[in-house]
DNA sequence: ATCATTTGAACTGTATACATTATGGTATAT
DNA sequence: ATATACCATAATGTATACAGTTCAAATGAT
């Protein structure tokens, strides 16, 4: 096998990020991942150097650091955000494949299942709801869209904002999710854009009023 | 000084694919890369490993070739590229400071200044505006953005699409610029991005009918 | 006691040696 | 002549050695 201990690399410390073990502002030293992830320096710095260009941690002096994303990041990536989903929603309604179609219903009766079990899991719900988006943005057919969102929602998973809005808003985050759904399967391009753009708002807007709060005290 | 090889190889061969000098599809070994730069293959593998993660550069079997822009990779850029100008657009009238909108309008003289001459230089041109687009997307303070249009408009330059779009459209590139730039200054927002959006998509009418044919012909 | 200086430990930056894998060519057998 | 197997070569993948820099702690002087 020998599969490339520098994506192994880079997998386990995204993941690790991901995770909240290494928080936000954490020092990340070479010799400490190293022996963490039992390999040699070479292939851990290249995995550093990577998540440093995709802007998952970043250079304080001579060490990384994992990014801190506060509610102005937050602000800024939705900024992004807002925009991309809405161009991904309205292609992907024109050109999703009859596969792309069905992996969204699976996932969405996998969301509903969750939604309505006596506890649902926040965890499982924000990973099905990530996987929901995920596979609106490759049904967009556009590698760059697809690869952009990926790095934005990766970075607010930092902070993890996420585990809040997939079970606080679960109800409307479903109902939204099938709507948009029902827009590109119905190949309404402009309606699916519109639901996004809805949705969109209405996450960020219930960010700014619970989470933000949240978020400002800790920093 | 002993300023860092790693980001010097990250510069050299981002400028020479730029430049042309390594062409689209060009296979770039190490070994050839350390003897151009005169540098080991530690800094080398790093540069490589970063242009890869901005899509710059990809791995076919175990090496790696600067990838291909072709007219279909060129219309993906334009879908991301489009939103993301016209957010940018919008912001910077709400947030340039005193000292971009300054640049801005230093940048657009320059413009003129090689529009008018009696052989303008294309690469000057296509520098120039680049320059402009820059700018405007630093004044939306939104570092995200910043960054992505970076590197989208990195990717077009791959293709050197640049080089037609500001020669020959020159006369145009500068009135929309400037139309551009006249709705940052007067903080009209909406009319940012509604110029922003009109100008991109001239852009894109243009390399569909007078550039597209010519990349067509050479795949 | 405080501040400057020196020294050493810890860490990153770079080069190189070693390991592994892929590929192309050659030789041999059918 | 063709196909297969094997070997050599060249490239990448990984580990490690060495160099240089930074930072902090300890020491010494005022």
């Amino acid at each position: 096998m020998a599969s490339n201990l520098s994506k192994m690399a880079y997998d386990e410390i995204l993941k690790k990020i991901v995770a909240g073990e290494y928080r936000q502002g954490q020092l990340l030293t070479e010799d400490k991942l190293c022996k963490e992830l039992n390999m040699s320096r070479t292939p851990v710095r290249e995995a550093l150097r990577v998540l440093e260009s995709e802007g998952v941690i970043k250079k304080v002096n001579r060490s990384y650091t994992v990014i801190y994303v506060t509610a102005k990041e937050v602000e800024f990536l939705y900024e992004v955000r807002i925009p991309l989903e809405i161009t991904a929603s309205g292609l992907a309604a024109e050109r999703a494949t009859e596969q792309d179609i069905q992996e969204m219903e699976r996932v969405l009766r996998d969301v509903e299942g969750e939604t309505f079990k006596e506890n649902p899991d926040p965890a499982k719900l924000a990973e099905l709801n990530g996987y929901f988006h995920d596979i609106l943005a490759r049904a967009s057919g556009n590698p760059f869209l697809q690869s952009y969102l990926r790095e934005v929602r990766l970075k607010l998973r930092i902070v993890r904002v996420t585990l809040f809005t997939s079970f606080d808003r679960r109800l409307d985050e479903l109902r939204e999710h099938k709507e948009i759904f029902n827009a590109v399967k119905a190949r309404d391009s402009s309606r699916a854009r519109e639901v996004m753009s809805e949705h969109e708002r209405n996450v960020l807007e219930y960010l700014r009023n619970r989470v933000f709060p949240i978020l400002l005290q800790r920093s």
